[in-house]
DNA sequence: CGTTTTTTCTGTAACGATTCAGAAGTATAG
DNA sequence: CTATACTTCTGAATCGTTACAGAAAAAACG
């Protein structure tokens, strides 16, 4: 019958036990916190006071979110890993719209980490709905997003039924950097990509062949792929006949290592479509190195027109899009489709070649 | 009585529906999802395909959350404005070592919008912890976050008892970068920096006057003037008589700007101390333009070592510092403190001098 | 064949809030 | 002074899970 000893202070404080210190019900503190109007000025006084005085970190959000059926984020499914995210400069500034938009609605960005084999991140993902941008088109990740069953926009894959998509007119873009070239007179073309087979299977060093186009698993891929191709084989040429050079990575040292190989090829090609401007930017610099002289002797076209294309020397031919834009239509769809809204579901954006001086008559 | 009609469809399906639909028990459908060996592989079979067969998207995550107390994810606080944070790419290392960390963690990483002004986001952010990276000293947001009482790491910001820090040693990169100048034979200082006193209480276009220093705001900001001053003053230069000019932004063309405005001034400064690469990379375009030959005529410095600092010509002195690595510190710091362990209170990194090519002697 | 052990499944109590109908108590109106 | 309307506060239901103790059934044991 001795006294046991001290109950365990209770570790955990929560709305209830601030209402026992004051004798209050446990409503009253959370109408304290929520709905001033609710109760008298000088009781919420001193229950703003006790609980301070516990300690008392505030409402659990976790608990509130259940309670309300709202998280108040919006999970971002991009990119293989992570880190990559933050060093493609394209990505970035679609992230950046994507932010922006998110922002203004009080909305936090969840980067939502995940290697494919492993979905629970994005089954366990804390969200109100999700962005799926850049992925790879079979990639589980993306199955298991959609298995949520939240409100989704899908930005730069391939579209779905009852998803809203927005995509850039990729292959609009390609043919006319396509034409561009044809229109100077080049007939020998290459081409230098990454990402066009999964991560895990990179090729050797010899320029793939074509055939393995078709096994393209990311959707911009294909289509600026389909857009190179469309006006080559209308000006006669075989697409089998066009080096496609399969780099490990987006940047600048693989764009250089690249154009070396495909510099030795015979007939040596005179036009470079590159799908990236790093890629770009890459091959410039490794054909200067080589002795080539761009664009006098290998005219080369980039993607994306980042800040840098303008930088380099010669400034680099390429494809604008408006990226910040993609992110903000994003995120705007999002928005729209969380608020009950029906965004519209597909939207296609623009395009514009941007000719500088990279490019030259052969 | 004549029968109502149809009862409304439960519109929520929910771990409950499933059961019923199956005449088992809510936990059984439970462990068909979380604790496989639980129940025959045959029943499971059959609750996951009923599930499927219902539309049910899986454990509600915010539920699972509160029974679990755990979110999966941390909370960054970064960065006035969240759009900020993806133009700066010093930042941006930051994050992506961060990013790095809690991959492997595989935890999410929450960006917390936040205007001074209103704290609910970072009160109602699903997080289990917080990083608090460059955020303003006396930033409400910062408060708010410690007030959640989770595990929180400082980075880049005054210490506090009972928090983690992490910081760098930017004021002995300052104060070498000022002694490497000295000792070239520089006597005539400028500063341009950016933050320095509050967003919304910009200067005009005159160097701002050595007093407001004490009003810096930014703990980095403070110690970088901190480590400039000393070695000036113990060189025999008054620290007022060295002006600084305080930019809007933190970019090349203000940084542009300001040299001009300085290079203005009599005697006319033949050193620029820059607080950051991008404000330095800016000032040495913007002497270039006005007919100044750095480092001839002009020595400038910078600080942080972007890759672009390289890119330049001439290319740029400046104080190097492992971003990536702070990031890396910080996430570890933090998924110690949420594993129960206690990180070392207080880390300091050290940082390095490079020089490189835009510095001279007078 | 009775006992013990193992497997499979169940029921219920948390987790920590918010919401809403309504009980007291007070003020206003007629 | 009674009826009506506000204020202010309370209690219980609810959000959708998971954890845990234990019931029921099946398997193993001597």
């Amino acid at each position: 019958m001795a006294n046991e000893h001290e109950p365990a202070k209770p570790h955990r404080i929560t709305i209830s036990t601030v209402a026992a210190a004051l004798g209050v019900a446990v409503s009253t503190v959370s109408n304290a916190y929520n709905r001033p109007d609710q109760l008298s000025a000088e009781l919420r006084e001193r229950v703003l006071a006790v609980a301070a005085e516990l300690g008392y970190p505030g409402p659990n959000p976790v608990a509130r979110s259940l309670r309300q059926q709202r998280a108040g984020a919006v999970g971002v499914l991009f990119a293989e890993r992570l880190p990559y995210a933050f060093r493609d400069p394209a990505a970035l500034m679609v992230l950046e719209g994507i932010a922006s938009t998110l922002e203004q609605a009080k909305l936090g960005l969840l980067l939502v980490p995940g290697r494919d084999d492993d979905t629970t991140t994005v089954q366990q993902a804390l969200v109100d709905g999700f962005i799926v941008y850049s992925m790879m088109d079979n990639d589980p990740l993306v199955e298991a997003a959609l298995k949520r069953r939240l409100p989704t926009v899908l930005l730069d894959q391939p579209p779905r039924p009852d998803v809203p998509s927005i995509i850039v007119d990729d292959e609009a873009g390609a043919r006319m950097a396509t034409e561009h070239l044809l229109s100077l007179g080049h007939r020998h073309f290459a081409i230098i990509t990454d990402r066009l087979i999964e991560t895990h299977v990179r090729p050797s060093h010899a320029p793939i062949n074509v055939q393995t186009h078709s096994e393209a698993t990311f959707f911009v891929t294909q289509l600026r792929l389909q857009g190179y191709r469309q006006p080559l084989e209308q000006a006669g040429i075989a697409w089998s006949d066009v080096p496609i050079y399969d780099c490990n990575d987006n940047n600048e040292a693989d764009g250089a290592a690249a154009i070396q190989i495909l510099l030795a090829r015979t007939p040596r090609p005179t036009a470079i479509l590159c799908l990236t401007d790093r890629l770009a930017l890459g091959a410039i610099v490794g054909a200067q190195q080589a002795g080539y002289n761009v664009p006098e002797q290998l005219s080369i076209v980039g993607f994306d027109d980042i800040p840098q294309a303008t930088r380099i020397t010669p400034a680099l031919t390429t494809v604008r899009q408006d990226h910040r834009q993609k992110g903000l239509s994003a995120g705007q769809a999002l928005i729209e489709l969380l608020a009950g809204q029906s965004p519209t579901s597909y939207q296609r954006l623009a395009v514009e070649l941007v000719v500088r001086d990279s490019t030259a008559a052969i």
